[in-house]
DNA sequence: GGCTACATACCAACCAGTAGGTATGGCGTC
DNA sequence: GACGCCATACCTACTGGTTGGTATGTAGCC
């Protein structure tokens, strides 16, 4: 992830970047128009190159934004407040669960949706979507692992596999929304996840899921 | 899904729509031009506009030529040889597994790659790829739901909801696989999922796989 | 007065789709 | 069994709209 110090983007930038998020979750990266971004943003194309050298360089900025919009919104998330660590990761999965709700550019993954389009033909906008993915997957890590621990559970998987099959179940979820127009589905799937997670670690799925530890004010 | 009574496409048309299946799943839909589509069958525009009214007709047809390929291949899968109809679940997901070999545009799933960019700009396009997953999720719901009733497994999750999990799952692996740019996560997500079915029905994951059955010659 | 931050106007390349041509082969007719 | 006729299948060449990117202007601010 390697989310440098990064001093506070200008304005304008970032609602380029804020643009581009809507504009990109909802055509795709190939069929977004730099215009549309410009649109989005109630700016015109002499102010988008004087921010950006190229439509490239914005996917590569918007991947990096995502990175840190969202890294700031799940290090805020209250699950990180459960003792249990097991809690910890399921309370992931519920967060995720509850992120489910409005219109489908309001909740997919940016990275997502680019990645499946530039894998082959943009190395650089690739590299910054696949670690956009694993920097996330990996803050996953260190909850599993404790749990793993504290529960005494050693089957035939990894810490990392795990945690990048929750980003799995989450990335296919959202094609699915897609697909039927709405996020009920996606829901199902994560509840999946949840059941999954469990009974993973041996807790029964249908138990009650422990109350959400207050929201921390500034967790750093 | 509808597969109707298809008469054998064109031969020069077929090719086209396997040119299509390679050059969408490798550049995605936006990005892949019709004369990327004609190089790739030895082809030229105007031939390809003889067969197809427009780039959008490629694309539903290409989803449709895409249900069917897949529909014969599931069909003829040798998984649907078990007698125990969780075998059989199972014996489809490591099927799934089987094909992660080789290339990316050889083993991704076209609808799911097309979906992402179309389903709010093109409707027609978005339902061609919504049936196309659809229908094959359906292929699994009758050995669940007879997996539910030899195992007695009636928790809280519809047999519709966890065969859309399953694509859920391949749909994000996918995703995962065009990142990290190869198969090797894709394949611990799947694991991750047979490791799913096979808790959820009260068997232990650990346990060795049955054989396949021989294939069968002809599954009509 | 020069630098940042925007806008307007323009360009050249790209690309879906069209126009119109040619080769091929089936088929009825004598 | 040759001939005229036409539909199919494919090609080359072009067009017109689109779009990433550039050149240039200008208003405000230090």
């Amino acid at each position: 992830m390697t989310t440098r110090a990064a001093e506070p983007p200008h304005p304008t930038r970032l609602r380029l970047l804020e643009a581009a998020l809507t504009v990109i979750r909802t055509k795709g990266y190939a069929a977004a128009r730099v215009e549309d971004v410009c649109a989005e943003a109630g700016l015109t194309k002499g102010s988008f190159f004087h921010h950006f050298r190229s439509k490239e360089e914005l996917a590569i900025a918007a991947a990096a934004h995502w990175s840190e919009m969202t890294g700031r919104l799940f290090a805020g998330a209250p699950y990180h407040g459960h003792e249990d660590p097991l809690d910890r990761v399921l309370g992931y999965v519920d967060f995720r669960r509850s992120l489910l709700e409005g219109a489908l550019p309001e909740f997919t993954c940016l990275v997502g949706t680019m990645v499946q389009e530039v894998y082959a033909t943009d190395p650089a906008i690739d590299r910054a979507c696949a670690d956009s993915i694993e920097g996330h997957a990996a803050t996953l890590e260190a909850d599993i692992d404790a749990a793993r621990a504290a529960y005494g559970v050693h089957g035939a998987w990894t810490t990392r596999g795990l945690a990048l099959h929750t980003q799995a179940v989450l990335q296919g979820a959202f094609i699915l929304a897609k697909a039927e127009g709405g996020p009920a589905i996606a829901a199902e799937s994560v509840d999946h996840l949840h059941r999954y997670i469990s009974l993973l670690f041996g807790r029964d799925p249908a138990r009650a899921r422990p109350p959400s530890p207050a929201t921390e004010k500034e967790s750093r």
